[in-house]
DNA sequence: GTAGGGTTAG
């Protein structure tokens, strides 16, 4: 990993250094399959031909259906006869290869009602749910009837389009031909109303039905879930029995999904122990692979990874899914090392794998990690995906080098609005509010109309960089100019703007004139910025709503006692703490991360247990002692205890980004930029010392807090101290 | 000769 790091690369990175890279992360070899010749040059009948392609439907051999129908034109069997040539057709379409689908299609002049059944099945099956629509009315143009084979693809592209007004209508159609009793029909209904999200009006076409059948029964328990309501999910399982049927592995999916939004551990293992003792899993790697979701979304990762070792059936899907989990849990670290361990033993990773992979190294900063993954993906083809791209710019952002978010995204094929968003929350995070806004710009003269997700990252980019007017300006001009109804984030970013930049009131008489009610966090957003101004009246108002909606966030009580112990109501700070205590919330402890040669190092406060500590002591002794000579005086204002101030000043040189910086300082060479991660948001003292030591030693320390970067240089920082 | 429900990321 040595040598990765250049400074060069992270100023002027380039593909072309990436490409060069060493191969960090061992890569696969593949071996080709190759067809078997079994398609004989002696002329078929046109009898085996037409048995023949049956069968070939039936697997779905793409290619040995290629290689017959040049050997069907070849003998001319194909001339002038359409049974044969709509077989061909349909089997294309199986297969996925809608073009020479069409191509045949087009050819033929007596169209069935198979032929253009198969061809909407096609479309709707293969994601072109448009096409599938057109050539759905261009059917009826030519006088040609649906039938129950019609309306399950029909519906199908209409609930992947989301477009609830056709699928209605087409409803309508289905009542009026008769055909809303066939149960394909009506189950296809179902799923249709569930994709609109329009479970009421799915239950009135399954209460309507004559006959249901153990499809009709998942549908609306996947339904329910997919909805956000899995207790329903398992009131209907509940039903479904005394309906006297049996669940399958659909029924088993759809309720460890529901299980996972639960976290419903006891559940999850009910059904783990079913599905042992039918051997369903040996037949469905779907369901091996729900367990896994199922265990890591309960935070079991210790039985997530049992079942992953004993199994032999695993894909690609069950490796991604561990990974993201131990991420999900806090265990980024893990997560990198199952994806190492994954590319070791050969099994392909995918573009999930990559942005989840990508996820874990933002959360703990692993910028070298970064860098090697974009080798990978590189060199793997990956680098077209605009999903891995856009995680990519996130992650480099994160991690504190947006030159190189710039560079992915300028080099970009297909750039999506998440990309946009990407790149503006990324300038946002390191306080370059004015860059933000200038790319915000070349947006909307390039044509590009913003969506929400990016008024959010700007608006919070102008957030951080105290950009008052031109915030204000965005948000009144979103819903004039771009027709964007702000939403409640975008609520939350203004308050938050005009909050820390000392508005208090304007930001309060905004949330009273909100129209629709106020979040916990949009409070929060005003609570934070009232401790920041010292404004304890509205503090505790604000304190009082989070702590209705939100009663078990411990920070916002946190909050409110950080605010009494700067005015020293020591008596206010002890009612909030015993509150804390009598609700059972702890606080979480501070840490601090830094990646030394590939190794991620975490820090606690005060931590002993790091085996320099002796040094690392020794070095913040040193610090400390200098930086007095320098004339610091400690900011003791964020200790929140009552205690001496002698007490209170050694208990600030026990913060873990102190311990960071002074393991980073033993550990790297002179002039090696140090970059660290916290959890939770810097203290002023912190910042103070940081920036006196980027003086002091002549070193870079980009710092990343849970909110945004702060840059280091020469005594001062980039935010401008406003954060 | 065709059909509906099911896993990972964002």
């Amino acid at each position: 990993m040595n040598g990765i790091l250049t400074p060069n690369f992270l100023k002027y990175p380039n593909t072309n250094y990436l490409k060069k890279l060493p191969i960090l992360i061992p890569t696969c070899t593949y071996t080709t399959t190759q067809f078997a010749e079994t398609v004989p040059t002696s002329p078929l009948t046109s009898l085996q031909c037409g048995s023949m392609l049956q069968s070939l439907t039936n697997a779905k051999s793409y290619k040995l259906g290629q290689q017959l129908h040049s050997h069907m034109i070849s003998c001319g069997t194909l001339r002038n006869n359409t049974y044969l040539s709509t077989k061909l057709s349909a089997f294309y379409a199986i297969c996925g290869h809608m073009d020479q689908a069409k191509v045949i299609f087009d050819q033929i002049v007596l169209k069935n009602l198979f032929l253009w059944n198969s061809m909407i099945r096609g479309y709707s099956c293969n994601g072109f749910h448009v096409k599938s629509l057109v050539l759905y009315r261009e059917m009826m143009s030519f006088g040609q009837k649906p039938d129950n084979f019609t309306y399950p693809f029909v519906q199908k592209a209409c609930g992947d389009l989301g477009i609830v007004e056709i699928g209605r209508r087409v409803h309508c159609e289905v009542v009026v031909c008769g055909f809303e009793s066939d149960v394909y029909v009506g189950n296809s209904l179902l799923a249709m109303y569930s994709k609109f999200g329009k479970m009421d009006m799915a239950k009135k076409v399954f209460d309507r039905m004559p006959e249901r059948d153990l499809t009709s029964w998942n549908t609306m328990i996947s339904g329910s879930v997919k909805n956000g309501d899995p207790r329903e999910a398992f009131l209907v399982f509940g039903m479904m029995g005394k309906a006297g049927l049996v669940a399958d592995s659909a029924t088993l999916l759809g309720l460890l999904s529901a299980v996972a939004d639960l976290a419903a551990l006891e559940m999850g293992r009910a059904i783990h122990a079913y599905v042992v003792h039918n051997n369903l899993a040996r037949f469905n790697s779907f369901l091996i692979n729900s367990l896994i979701e199922m265990y890591c979304s309960c935070n079991s990762m210790v039985a997530a990874r049992r079942f992953f070792e004993g199994e032999t059936k695993k894909d690609t899907v069950s490796w991604n899914s561990l990974i993201s989990g131990y991420s999900k849990n806090t265990d980024s670290l893990e997560s990198l090392r199952l994806f190492c361990q994954m590319v070791s033993e050969g099994v392909r990773p995918d573009q999930v794998t990559l942005v989840s992979v990508l996820g874990a190294c933002d959360q703990i900063t692993a910028l070298q990690f970064t860098i090697s993954a974009h080798s990978y993906i590189i060199k793997q083809g990956f680098e077209a995906n605009p999903m891995v791209g856009t995680s990519l710019i996130g992650t480099y952002s994160k991690c504190g080098n947006l030159v190189c978010s710039l560079m992915v995204f300028n080099e970009m094929p297909e750039k999506t609005l998440v990309s946009w968003s990407a790149l503006l929350a990324g300038y946002g995070l390191h306080g370059k509010g004015r860059e933000a806004l200038s790319f915000f710009h070349d947006m909307i003269v390039n044509g590009i109309t913003p969506d929400e997700g990016v008024f959010t990252s700007i608006l919070t980019a102008c957030s951080h960089a105290g950009l008052v007017g031109e915030g204000k300006e965005i948000f009144h001009s979103m819903k004039r100019t771009y027709n964007v109804q702000p939403g409640l984030a975008h609520y939350s970013c203004l308050v938050d703007l005009l909050g820390r930049a000392g508005h208090l009131d304007e930001a309060y008489e905004l949330i009273k004139a909100m129209e629709v009610k106020p979040t916990g966090d949009i409070w929060t957003a005003l609570l934070s910025a009232c401790r920041l101004h010292r404004n304890v009246e509205l503090a505790e108002l604000s304190a009082q709503r989070v702590f209705e909606m939100n009663p078990r966030g411990v920070g916002s009580y946190i909050c409110l006692s950080n605010l009494y112990a700067a005015e020293k109501r020591w008596d206010d700070v002890e009612k909030v703490r015993a509150l804390v205590r009598r609700k059972g919330l702890k606080k979480p402890p501070g840490f601090s991360f830094i990646e030394l040669d590939k190794v991620v190092h975490r820090f606690l406060v005060g931590d002993k247990s790091h085996k320099q500590k002796e040094d690392i002591y020794a070095k913040l002794k040193e610090l400390r002692h200098r930086l007095e000579e320098f004339g610091y005086k400690s900011d003791t204002s964020s200790v929140l205890y009552d205690v001496e101030e002698e007490v209170k000043e050694n208990m600030l040189w026990d913060h873990s980004e102190r311990l960071a910086i002074a393991f980073a300082l033993i550990n790297t060479r002179s002039g090696t930029i140090i970059r660290i991660t916290k959890n939770l948001r810097v203290c002023g003292d912190c910042h103070t010392v940081s920036k006196l030591i980027s003086r002091l030693m002549c070193r870079e320390i980009i710092m990343r807090d849970i909110r945004r970067f702060h840059h280091f240089k020469d005594g001062s920082c980039s935010c401008g101290d406003y954060w």
